[in-house]
DNA sequence: CCCTGATTCGC
DNA sequence: GCGAATCAGG
């Protein structure tokens, strides 16, 4: 296959459009997305954003990608179980931090994802600051299979703890906490897993040919 | 491992 | 000019 007039105007097209170097040349057939990303450089039609940003020498990149560091706790965006919006956060007032803090990394339990994480995936528990209901504030020493293990705070900071409620049984979560971490499905989810599906059948069939 | 675009370099 | 191989990042 060459690139003919008829196929440059497609991939300009497909490339404005959007669409991956990948997608373009499964539509053009018989090429590779190599040789789609080779035409699309041969004809400068780059400059899309692209998800890889090799930071050559001597490329100077006006455009600097908005790197944002969001330390912040999702206080705000605390489960409605939450009914009113009142963010109490509770603060430890531990006059002196116990010796055995530090290492806490180690956490014994199987823990929710701990850490910020932005695109919080549907299933995914995040740790929240206040709670409707009074907790137990396990601590890694006295949190046991019976107690709901949802993280409450910054594992690294003194006061973090674990929810502590009598955990569902069966679960290592109480009634509140299982609620957001085995959240059913919502619209956008389910867009997302029937378009992977899509994507993984069309790849299977692909390769099959 | 899946994906993305970017770059290199022999053809 | 072309694109496979490779790189670099998500």
């Amino acid at each position: 296959m060459s690139w003919t007039d008829e196929r440059i105007a497609t991939l300009r097209d497909l490339w404005e459009q959007g669409l991956s170097a990948s997608q373009i040349a499964t539509k053009l057939g018989n090429i590779t997305r190599n040789a789609v990303i080779g035409k699309v450089h041969r004809l400068g039609l780059s400059g899309r954003p692209s998800p890889v940003r090799s930071e050559r020498p001597a490329a100077p990149a006006a455009d600097l990608p908005v790197v944002e560091t969001v330390v912040t706790k999702p206080v705000a965006e605390a489960p409605r179980a939450a009914a009113p919006a009142a963010p109490r956060p509770v603060r430890i007032v531990s006059g002196a931090p116990s010796a055995s803090d530090a290492p806490a990394a180690a956490a014994p339990v199987a823990q929710p994802r701990l850490q910020p994480a932005r695109p919080a995936p549907v299933a995914a528990p995040r740790p929240i600051a206040a709670e409707p209901e009074p907790m137990v504030r396990a601590t890694l020493l006295s949190i046991n299979d019976r107690m709901c293990k949802w993280p409450v705070g910054d594992p690294g900071d003194a006061g973090f703890h674990f929810c502590g409620r009598r955990a569902q049984t069966g679960m290592p979560y109480c009634q509140d906490h299982a609620r957001i971490a085995y959240q059913a499905a919502t619209p956008k989810s389910r867009e997302k897993r029937d378009r992977d599906r899509e994507r993984e059948r069309e790849r299977l069939l692909r390769s099959l040919l």
